[in-house]
DNA sequence: ATTATTATTTGACCTAAGTCAAATGTATTC
DNA sequence: GAATACATTTGACTTAGGTCAAATAATAAT
């Protein structure tokens, strides 16, 4: 089967122009530039940021340190789920790693969307389904792999990501320090 | 706010007649005795378990050793979640953990239904949703998280559990090793 | 009650990965 | 093109938690 990834841009192509419409006129471009908050800690993430170019990330810091739950490109949606969902605040922030140009869409619009066009709200499960999938591999990864494994499958299944983000970054995307990555890499190489 | 879990109990109180039936009319009510297994491994999640009364849990073996993803107890759901969304062979086993009584519900079913009763999409949304929060946290407590503040949070958040299960298995779902977590209880009382 | 089985604890030792500190490399900026 | 700031590497040392093995508890079965 196509990924499912490919059956949600599918879904997408297959929408009605009503609905298509329903959703442009909602959506607005933004740009961004390197450095800049989309989200800060506390705030609610009442906007969700769909990435046309560019990168992001989204952090928390736990202990002075800076852990990275999440990497956004082209195509991405970033926003910080719970928050989002519950409309409460957030204990992520999302930061531009580079300059970034994203379309916006405010919370409650899309759920006014949703209650008139229905295709949408069919989208959000598909979306929200795949994320969950994202999560639970990301937690299988964390329960079952050593820094060297995590290290080695983003080398063979994300080479972009090394090639267009700092180590630190990595690292804290991982979940280990900056010193045993470069370890890692030093030993492999 | 009330939590999400209400939220969703209120909606499911406020469903029409018709969805209420349409739903009971795909449930099926099933009995299983202590040690069998819900879904093996390799087998397509064609179904989704509300637990009535009893305990199960979800595991996955790596290595040998069992890593225990999910525990159920009275009104969860019990499914593997990618491979019951992708309709793809389970990377984990569903086990009865007690007697178990369970309402099962097939995913053709379910989906033929919200077809023709579209409350039921907002309601899959909703259940998807408060599974990716619960997911982003369990993720967010192995990335922050010591063995004994992991433990620590179980005995203050989920008595239960630790009054019902085994270490064995307390132990492969927190992800540390029996021995570790014997010695952590033995330092704290 | 007495075995047999399963669950839990304790001990001795090991190792992956963390921390702190300094060195080197690479960009940026004035 | 120095100088300042970041990024990466390397070294020395520490530590949380793992492994293996044996000892106790605690349950279940005959």
């Amino acid at each position: 089967m196509q990924s499912y990834l490919e059956k949600i841009n599918q879904y997408i192509s297959g929408l009605d122009k009503e609905t298509i419409a329903a959703l442009e006129q909602i959506s607005d471009i933004k740009t961004y530039k390197k450095g800049d908050l989309l989200l800060k800690q506390n705030e609610v993430s009442s906007k969700s940021y769909h990435i046309l170019s560019g990168i992001a990330r989204k952090f928390f810091i736990h202990n002075d340190k800076e852990i990275t739950t999440e990497l956004y490109f082209e195509q991405d949606l970033a926003f910080s789920f719970e928050s989002y969902t519950l409309q409460t605040p957030s204990k992520e922030y999302i930061e531009a790693l580079t300059d970034v140009k994203v379309s916006v869409i405010h919370y409650h619009a899309f759920q006014d969307a949703k209650q008139k066009f229905p295709k949408l709200t069919t989208l959000d499960l598909m979306l929200v389904e795949y994320y969950s999938i994202w999560l639970e591999n990301r937690l299988f990864q964390f329960h079952t792999q050593s820094a060297t494994e995590k290290y080695l499958d983003i080398v063979t299944k994300s080479p972009h990501l090394i090639q267009q983000l700092p180590l630190t970054i990595i690292a804290s995307y991982l979940n280990i320090s900056l010193e045993t990555l470069s370890r890692i890499r030093a030993k492999i190489s």
